[in-house]
DNA sequence: TTGAAAGCGATACCAA
DNA sequence: TTGGTATCGCTTTCAA
């Protein structure tokens, strides 16, 4: 009673109804070979009249291209992510490319599943990523292309890397609060659910203690906590103590905006008692009160470096790497 | 010199490997066959040394089934759909599934190259959804579920939909309102780039025609703008107007945000002068000053019952419709 | 110009 | 228990 794929129609159908032979039909598909006119009619017509598609299955598996990229990353949810996503999409459109997407897992056996779909290339935006995952894609000959990594030990063949300027942008941000005269800066680091992460090679970390060093400040550092509450609690111990800080740069916006709530729960003036900076430069820092000065990092720009690096990489099998365009955007949340 | 592919393992390796003729790996790979305990071991030694995977491509091609599938919208970026994916990923995952994305595009060449990907499903949630496409996939006997549209005219075989709740969230925002006394309810559709759609099928719509009709109130719609300017000068014109709107149901939370900004410069107090309602429950929804009134989706929920009739319409062929879990989310624009 | 035939890498029937 | 073989739908070489 499946009838579901009955209904396909294949090269055979249209080399029937046209009166030719099946390999005439790719011939004219494909448009590579000189078809005598009169045969060519009668194949497209067949071809719209049954409605035609070739097997893009069994012509990635002849051809040993697929066609088709995957995206692995940590947050799927992220807006960030959702905008790379829609540049993506649309240039690969063009390019008759299909995505797909998934949580990025640590787990040799998923990355076997990943390499047995044959994806031409796979990038991989996650804070967790190890080498020994890379070098099983090197191995299985998928393009690579990492995002969100300031560097990597060995970077293997086949591979990548997109520099997303978290390092300059937490710089940046730093800078921007030490002109403003602050010098007690803690760096607050978010909550997390999803204990597998690295975070102490987040280069915002480095970039931090690099900063302190450089400067002579003193390292304030709240290490990621394992839950809403419990970042809560930490930020109001912070800030309630004698030494308080004089400028609080969060991992990201969404923290910052924590950080916010907590200020206004305190009755902390921001920015006259504290300044307080974000990065991402989501919807909400820029709507919400005390708005928020964050890293933007231009999305559009890192889609389109994401996508040359890659068809450079499935092309030649070497790329170079790249960094993206990032930008700080003051706001009133570190004064005007 | 391009060695990407040649690094591909296949059963015949594994076969020679471990000695033993290529129907036999396929057996061990797939437990459906009892294999002598020793060559099996052999087999899976082989297989683990060579690291090999079958490859998903041929195994489609010949099984008719990519377990692959599609999901089609016309906003990649917004909340809701990541919040979806999300929750759909996990669950895929599980299964063994994937699952790829694209934006929706009314184009029927643009169908038919979906269709020769042998997606074993698709999912569309759009606004500009047409019968031809639904006809299309249908014949082409791939499993359709359809999202946020209320009804359709006809509902070809081997497709489902998932009342997203539009209609009844638009009715539960217009009975709040006027249980808060408002009597003259605008609604207020978006600004848009997008020219395709067909806006005013959109379900809120109706349910605002039919709220208007049922309590006796003047219907006062703004049409959908082209751009955000012409939305925010249409909106100063309707509320500078002598008889102003005491209410404003807007399309989405972001419409709802524009017109927040709006009544700022103007200088009209919400919830007092004027309640605004929204509807999405995004982030910003909660975080912004006033906070808004909105209708939440269940998002998980959604994603659940996707799947759900996915894979129902997959193995079955049928499906029954089903509906989302909606609420109401009372914030400080519409007075407390 | 054309078409038969050899794959691409799997599944599963049918004999042995 | 096993393994040869036909098949999935397409590309492309090679000979006609």
């Amino acid at each position: 009673m499946k009838n579901k794929r009955k209904t396909r129609v294949t090269r055979r159908d249209v080399a029937e109804a046209a009166g030719v032979s099946e390999t005439i039909v790719s011939y004219v598909m494909n448009g590579n070979r000189y078809v005598k006119e009169e045969k060519r009619q009668r194949v497209l017509e067949a071809v719209e009249r049954l409605n035609y598609q070739p097997n893009h299955l069994a012509r990635s598996l002849k051809m040993q291209k697929s066609r088709h990229l995957l995206f692995l990353t940590d947050d799927l949810r992220s807006e960030h992510f959702g905008d790379v996503m829609d540049a993506m999409e649309t240039i690969l459109f063009s390019e008759n490319y299909l995505i797909s997407l998934s949580r990025y897992r640590t787990d040799s056996g998923y990355i076997n599943d990943l390499i047995a779909r044959q994806f031409d290339g796979v990038f991989i935006s996650s804070s967790s990523l190890d080498t020994d995952t890379l070098k099983q894609l090197s191995r299985a000959g998928v393009a690579t292309v990492m995002v969100q990594r300031n560097s990597i030990d060995e970077v293997p063949e086949n591979c990548a890397i997109i520099n997303s300027g978290l390092y300059r942008g937490e710089k940046l941000l730093l800078d921007h609060l030490y002109a403003s005269g602050c010098r007690r800066i803690l760096f607050a680091n978010r909550s997390v659910s999803d204990q597998n992460e690295t975070f102490w090679e987040d280069p915002r970390v480095t970039a931090y203690e690099d900063f302190c060093r450089e400067k002579n400040l003193e390292k304030l550092i709240m290490a990621p906590s394992p839950s809403d509450e419990e970042f809560r609690s930490r930020l109001k111990g912070c800030l309630s103590g004698k030494e308080r800080p004089d400028a609080i740069s969060a991992f990201n916006d969404r923290t910052a905006v924590e950080v916010l709530r907590i200020t206004k729960e305190l009755g902390i003036n921001v920015p006259g008692d504290l300044a307080v900076s974000g990065f991402d430069n989501t919807k909400l820092s820029e709507y919400i009160s005390p708005s928020l000065t964050t890293i933007s990092v231009d999305r559009r720009d890192m889609a389109q470096k994401m996508l040359d690096t890659m068809f450079e990489l499935i092309e030649t099998g070497k790329a170079e790497d790249q960094s993206c365009n990032i930008k700080l955007i003051k706001r009133e949340s570190t004064g005007i």
